[in-house]
DNA sequence: CCCTTTGTTTGCGCTTGCGCAAACTGCCTT
DNA sequence: AAGGCAGTTTGCGCAAGCGCAAACAAAGGG
């Protein structure tokens, strides 16, 4: 059965393409369902897809030939991932696991210079991707040479919830699991030293957290922790 | 005078396409000479124009708010930078130096659209430039996340030594002047800090270094600095 | 319902590498 | 030749944040 394109209607990976695009690029791709904590794709494995993320939340991770992990992202809903073939990739440079159930479509390399001909907005807004996530990096990479690590922590998380907040009574919630471990892979720092600073926060009525949970209760007071502007 | 396709044959930038097609795309171009130390364009200026570094050593600068300097990454002769077009920004993302006399090829932004459909295969190209350093970046971040700062020192000189070295009698020397100051900012850390590993390197008959100015002596040995498996 | 697994907290000591200061050196300008 | 500037070296002290260890708590499975 065909995939109907108001699945994907108003999606930016979509913009600028016509009704007719947009049902010729989903002509060729072909939806499933990943469990929690299932790979999508593994890191220095053969790209042979593309993929979109329909729901859920996925987690691309970099391992080192050390065994060190490193958060490299999180996947939002409709946002396009394991792209390689756009950037002359062969193999899948992370591992791609999925952070909740998650739905996800995906679209063999093969039928890519297709899509680029038939749909060249399609690739252009691929290509965005890739350009915003340069940008993205860099910025860490200029995070984590001048800011300490309360300030990189603090940042990481307002970017979470501000990218994959939910409102509750509490204040906004990050809305899939999340370990201390995770954050610290995310930062560059431990779990301990994450643990330690979220506590401290918690004192400070900044935020409350749990078991792979993190609300943030007083965003402003968070942000002033990120730009180290915090009194006291 | 148009320009020579005999400039730019055999870079990779060009790779793919037909004597014709690099004409039509030189016939866009303009060539033109930046001094030491001059600014090829600037952070947060809108692009205009995208360009190809002919000769020379181009170094690319991010600044923050609060005034800290960052090496994003060194230009080597032949290849694409400040393409901001490719990546669907209005601005550059950083600022580009010449680190000595260049000659450098530039393209007005308007040009893109044409070039693409004239020869895709440059376009392509420009992408997988992006892809790739989407990857160094990335791969950037996991050096930092995870190797201490001799390693992470140890492995931009090597990096550098490789990417831009130049044989002497006495090893080799990174080919354009550099400073204990740059190389902080390319690693996180400060210029005490290289300047004092240096010292030792060079008690340890590693490297060879003055002013402004860095000898390999023994790549083998830096390696193993790098990868933190020196005895001893 | 108990037991195992997985995640979290916290204390303690210590190392890495930074900050500050001061002196030094080579190079370029006048 | 003198002077100044830009880059480098080095000593000293310190603090951020890590490593280790141990205890605790919340899920989840059998």
């Amino acid at each position: 059965m065909p995939l109907n394109r108001s699945l994907v209607s108003g999606l930016p990976a979509f913009a600028g393409l016509s009704g007719d695009d947009v049902d010729a690029v989903l002509a060729t791709a072909r939806s499933s369902r990943f469990p929690k904590d299932s790979e999508v794709f593994s890191q220095d494995e053969e790209a042979a897809q593309f993929f979109l993320l329909l729901s859920g939340h996925i987690r691309v991770v970099r391992t080192t030939p050390e065994g060190d992990q490193v958060i490299a992202r999180y996947i939002n809903e409709g946002e396009l991932f394991g792209i390689a073939i756009a950037m002359g990739q062969v193999t899948y440079p992370a591992t791609a696991v999925a952070a909740v159930d998650c739905v996800v479509l995906s679209w063999p390399n093969a039928a890519w210079p297709g899509l680029q001909s038939r749909a060249p907005a399609f690739g252009a807004n691929a290509y965005q991707t890739i350009g915003a996530r340069l940008q993205d990096t860099q910025s860490r990479v200029v995070e984590m040479s001048t800011r300490q690590v309360e300030q990189r922590i603090a940042g990481a998380v307002m970017r979470l919830v501000q990218q994959s907040g939910r409102k509750t009574e509490e204040g906004v919630e990050i809305d899939f699991p999340i370990t201390r471990q995770d954050i610290a892979e995310m930062t560059g720092s431990t779990l301990h030293t994450v643990s330690r600073l979220m506590s401290a926060w918690e004192d400070e009525g900044i935020v409350k957290s749990g078991r792979q949970k993190v609300t943030v209760t007083d965003p402003h007071a968070l942000m002033l922790v990120a730009e180290n502007r915090r009194k006291k």
